[in-house]
DNA sequence: TACTTTTGTTAACACTGTTAGCTAAATTGA
DNA sequence: TCAATTTAGCTAACAGTGTTAACAAAAGTA
């Protein structure tokens, strides 16, 4: 009797539908004001039959983020078997996760919860540009001091900051609480590396 | 006639216990959790009164982002002052940038929209795993290769990682739609030199 | 005291995620 | 084929959210 496998299958094409109406939501108005009622509102079915196949919302959400991850996983090992040199690898990958990241900004955000609150307007805040002043006079002051006075200072000052909020978004990420002191020697050797390249010119 | 002073007085007043009581519930429960309803409530008032000191909830949370980027400006100058050398500078600053980060975790959860959704299951995420696999043995092969074998290659994963997430959520935050090719070059920058300083050891 | 402005209130609107309880359809066993 | 049972889907509600319109009361002004 094939009856239970056409349930199962009806059961997975309705969950799919359900994803791909989330998928299209997120896609035109951004994770914030994706609803459980416009899912269902989409599919032409009422809400509580979207509990039958998540448990929440937070479970589609987990869904996509899953996929994002694999989407990534993917594309960074297809560039890496274009190279045999680890370096040139490693470069290529990089640029990979670059792309992926704003090719799939709707997947990048939610995999690192980015983007969520004030983000819009963060740039406009006044306040910002005082930290960004006093690194940035900083980084002058080391380049006068270097070999090669032709460095860019505001490119090193954002891969400065860059290195700096990626570290602490990273290690925030994955524990909760303060992280172990030794943590501290990944900003260790980030840091030395930034001031290495930076002094040399 | 004192009394326009002291109504001014009044309404600072007002904002600041509003700041307080909002503050009081974020250090309880998390940016999530914060409510009009509960200020209210908490300063034993009826809602539409928060209404006459901030246009709306955002605003609320504009002004600790600001009061934030203030404190962590001031964090930062304070062990910039204790150096003359700008590359000991660098260094104090990024330690300083640290400390802040995880000594004040709200607020800088607030000022990079950080930790919103689904960051407390990340970790828990396997699709992660693989990604972490790729860049790793990627890690690894490079380190076989250098003239030093004895780097501590998961140290170099966190490190590489971050300095990927970095770049790419500080670009986003500034920001809207995808940047400047030429933005490329900070990454270009940032991941040359920790590749440097990897083949280098 | 009469008038005007300010201050604060209640009550509602339009949303959100989630669930209890019922109805109707589909499936199963006799 | 018919009754029993399982399942699917529905309506309606609960408990929240941010925000605002309309009104009452208090405070300040002439």
């Amino acid at each position: 009797m094939g009856i239970a496998e056409r349930k199962i299958r009806q059961k997975e094409e309705f969950r799919a539908s359900i994803l791909e109406a989330a998928w299209l939501q997120v896609l035109s108005d951004g994770w914030q004001s994706l609803s459980i009622r416009k899912i269902a509102d989409a599919i032409e079915y009422s809400i509580p039959v979207i509990y039958n196949h998540f448990e929440n919302k937070e479970a589609i959400l987990l869904e996509f983020t899953k996929e994002g991850f694999q989407k990534l996983a993917d594309a960074l090992q297809e560039v890496k078997n274009k190279y045999d040199d680890p370096a040139a690898q490693l470069e290529a990958i990089a640029h990979a996760y670059w792309d992926f990241a704003f090719d799939h900004k709707e997947y990048y955000q939610l995999m690192f919860g980015l983007g969520i609150p004030a983000c819009d307007r963060v740039n406009q805040i006044g306040e910002m540009k005082h930290m960004a002043t006093i690194m940035i006079s900083t980084i002058q002051d080391t380049i006068a001091l270097s070999s090669n006075k032709d460095v860019d200072y505001f490119l090193k000052y954002h891969t400065y900051l860059s290195i700096l909020h990626g570290l602490v978004s990273i290690q925030m990420i994955q524990k909760e609480g303060r992280p172990d002191d030794n943590k501290k020697l990944i900003l260790q050797d980030a840091i030395s590396g930034f001031i290495t390249a930076l002094t040399a010119g």
